[in-house]
DNA sequence: CGGTTTACTTACAAAATTGTCACTAGTAGT
DNA sequence: ACTACTAGTGACAATTTTGTAAGTAAACCG
């Protein structure tokens, strides 16, 4: 009664978006059939019919998100490496991000596979090419991401249990970024540390 | 029949064992009251006896994992700067502790809760006794421990998508610790970044 | 308009999961 | 050895979740 009937296409990504929904309200287990298919507002063997299995429903979920998340990590990348640089941090960091990217992972998906996109690469590359080094502009960047991804995940527990708890997430960011845009340096001092 | 007797701490040891057993064969979905019983070698209201239900089960199990991965970063942090500091970063930065701490997260709960230990902190201030002032070690400290739970989550992932696929976690690691181990220096120049 | 396609529904069924209850059997203490 | 206590069992029940089958209706096309 009264339905409405949408293209293939539209009915997987506005069940996909549903899905993500239900999982930032209830958590993993608030993900399922019938409660996505009722934030959809369909029933849940219409959900079914789009994805063949409650299973498959969530494989397609993984990989959407994962590939949302690579994106937006490329295009924040991607911007002006001084000034947009702060603001692409505090996306990266987002703890909303983080309890998806964690979701995935505790579901053994792997969010960067290698099938992914080749643009962190390229990135660094195009980095590398201003200033120094390739390989020292990819652990820069490695690092960055790494350190990201923690904060998204873990952030604010552990900058609380450090003693930074009184300043915010940004004075830490702004001290990283200045860090690794500062040259290199320890090529000319070997020092070794093991 | 047949059955043994254990003193309540150690059923709810075993219990939260095989639970984390669980857990890395068949990742979320895979622990249940069932299987995890059956892992112990009991039936599933034996545990149910334990913990008053499975939403309890898994809270306790979700604090008991977060306690631990707590401790071993204290301790390897605790020990040797510039020897131990490797295998320390190793330990930390492993995947399957890296699923765990993502499992923790997902569904919701804090794996660095106020109410944790004020070790951390402790670790800062004993660095800096020795060295630079104590918001900068607070600082690095805070960047070594994000790092290295951004490796245990989607570490090998993004390191090859960044073109570091050839060279060990090591190599990176090792660059990490001479990096920070340097003296502070950002004091002596101010530079603005924003 | 009439017909084909297929998104979607209702009704039903199988299976898994959690939880309860009465009972059994280790083990410690006297 | 007897008793008290409680870890652990087996049998059942309630609920949830996933999945199927047959039918309904929305849209595109002649």
């Amino acid at each position: 009664m009264a339905r409405r009937r949408r293209s293939p296409e539209d009915a997987r990504a506005e069940i996909l978006a549903a899905a993500e929904r239900c999982f930032h309200r209830e958590g993993p287990s608030g993900v399922t059939l019938k409660a996505v298919a009722a934030e959809v507002g369909i029933s849940h063997p219409g959900v079914l019919h789009h994805f063949r299995s409650a299973n498959l429903l969530n494989q397609a979920l993984h990989q959407s998100v994962s590939q949302r998340i690579r994106q937006e990590l490329l295009e924040a990348l991607a911007g002006d490496r001084s000034a947009g640089m702060m603001h692409a941090m505090a996306e990266l960091a987002d703890p909303k991000k983080g309890r998806l990217l964690a979701w995935v992972v505790a579901e053994g998906h792997d969010p960067f596979p290698v099938e992914s996109e080749a643009g962190l690469a390229q990135v660094a590359k195009g980095i590398a090419g201003a200033e120094g080094s390739l390989e020292e502009v990819q652990k820069k960047l490695l690092l960055v991401v790494l350190a990201m991804v923690g904060e998204s995940v873990v952030g604010e527990g552990v900058r609380a249990r450090v003693g930074l708890a009184d300043q915010g997430p940004d004075v830490f960011r702004k001290w990283l970024l200045e860090l690794v845009s500062r040259p290199s340096g320890p090529k000319s001092r070997p020092q070794r540390v093991e």
